[in-house]
DNA sequence: GAGTGGTCTAGACCACGGT
DNA sequence: CCGTGGTCTAGACCACTCC
């Protein structure tokens, strides 16, 4: 589907990596090579390169080449912070096969005003008018996050408790209010309070984990701050940087 | 220090956001604009945007133009996935000046063979040999995290207890051995093992935060494994990513 | 020194946003 | 429609790795 010439060599270069054509430690084929292989210039190869390196399957080296990287192994739920788009699209994961019922239970929605405190928890600006949220996330039965959100109300002008109880970034898509841009966020690990550790599955553990994410829309404004609390011993959060 | 244009640009028009030439929601001068200012190719001007972008201060939208985003607060120890080469460099970042000593015992530093077992854990070769360390980390006087390591032998033959006991990529900078390359990680949280507890200055809490990384040499092999285990509430792990 | 990736230029056409 | 960023080409020079 993608008609971009980058975005092609990308794909196949990355079938080939993964059906072993270039194997771990292996250099792949020169930069002046591929151009002529794919008929396109050598920038149009770097660009289908750097995506690679971005995944995490190759690293290129100055004088030498792009080497191929060996894989590694994990197996829990993962939530990578990118391709993260609230907590209903972690079903899509190719990885999260086995989550076989996910449901949500709103269990607070109210409209707030952003004062002083509430300003350096969520960086809204003091005085916008926000969307309070608490869902409730039950995977198989057993509470395993509690999402706690603001959303700004100038840009969700028409929030009701049943977007909520589906997915909110659903609701966006479909009406086309605007897009998301960007996401920041800052991962913890934390004491829980009695009321978290009343309403989630904790067993024997006192902490959860905590995912607080900041979404921009493409205007350049925060509209969300949401922190996801979850249980210990079944998330994964993955990341890829090179150097 | 950078002596490349598209390095040199970003850094300056980094410094105008900082300091609200630009502020929070304005659209940058368009490229064209920009390309004449700095008398450089659209190109060049593209790559210095394409880096704040990933530095999430900025989001370029088709059709409209590059937009500033809002800044975000948050106060605890950075731990950034990024540009994170060992505890001892943590010093280094500018936010965690208030860490003024960090010291490191060495509890354990022994040669293992991997086997079936400790390949899954590692994603090492079954087979391989490597130096399997632990290390405290204290903060402050308080022990704060512990490292698991394994570093394959191959790579660092001549790994020593001292080493150890410092920075050992101070060490592998030093003696040139290889490059570090890239860098994966898996962050989670698990409830806490007896010795853990004993080691580390947990309070009530029973749950440590979990950071496995597996760090690559330049020429695709992974070389290291650490899973870093530290007490909640103090650490804080950053990530960005643009959609 | 030959070959690799890293940077940069100059110019072209397309797709999208706003009017 | 015009202006924005997104993609792509063709060709150049430099810095590094390896032999």
């Amino acid at each position: 589907m993608p008609k971009n010439l980058y975005s092609d060599i990308y794909h196949i270069l990355k079938g080939e990596i993964d059906s072993n054509v270039y194997p771990p430690k292996t250099i792949l084929p020169g930069e002046e090579d591929l151009s002529e292989r794919f008929s396109v210039t050598r920038n149009t190869i770097r660009r289908a390169l750097k995506k690679l390196q971005e995944d995490g399957l190759v690293y290129t080296v100055k004088g030498r080449g792009v080497v191929v990287l060996e894989p590694i192994v994990d197996n829990r739920v993962m939530f990578s912070a990118s391709n993260h788009f609230g907590f209903l699209d972690l079903m899509s994961f190719p990885q999260n096969k086995f989550i076989k019922k996910l449901t949500t239970k709103v269990l607070n929605f109210e409209e707030v005003v952003i004062d002083d405190e509430l300003s350096k928890r969520t960086s809204f600006g003091i005085g916008d008018t926000a969307y309070y949220v608490e869902r409730l996330r039950i995977f198989n039965g057993s509470a395993m996050a509690i999402d706690f959100s603001y959303f700004r109300k100038e840009n969700l002008p028409g929030l009701s408790i049943d977007d909520a109880q589906g997915s909110i970034y659903q609701y966006i898509r479909d009406e086309k209010i605007f897009k998301i841009a960007a996401a920041r966020s800052v991962s913890t690990v934390e004491t829980v309070s009695d009321r978290e550790s009343e309403l989630l599955d904790l067993k024997e553990a006192n902490c959860v984990g905590v995912l607080k994410r900041y979404v921009y829309t493409d205007l350049g404004n925060l509209f969300e701050c949401t922190e996801t609390k979850y249980v210990p011993n079944h998330f994964s959060l993955v990341g890829f940087e090179s150097y």
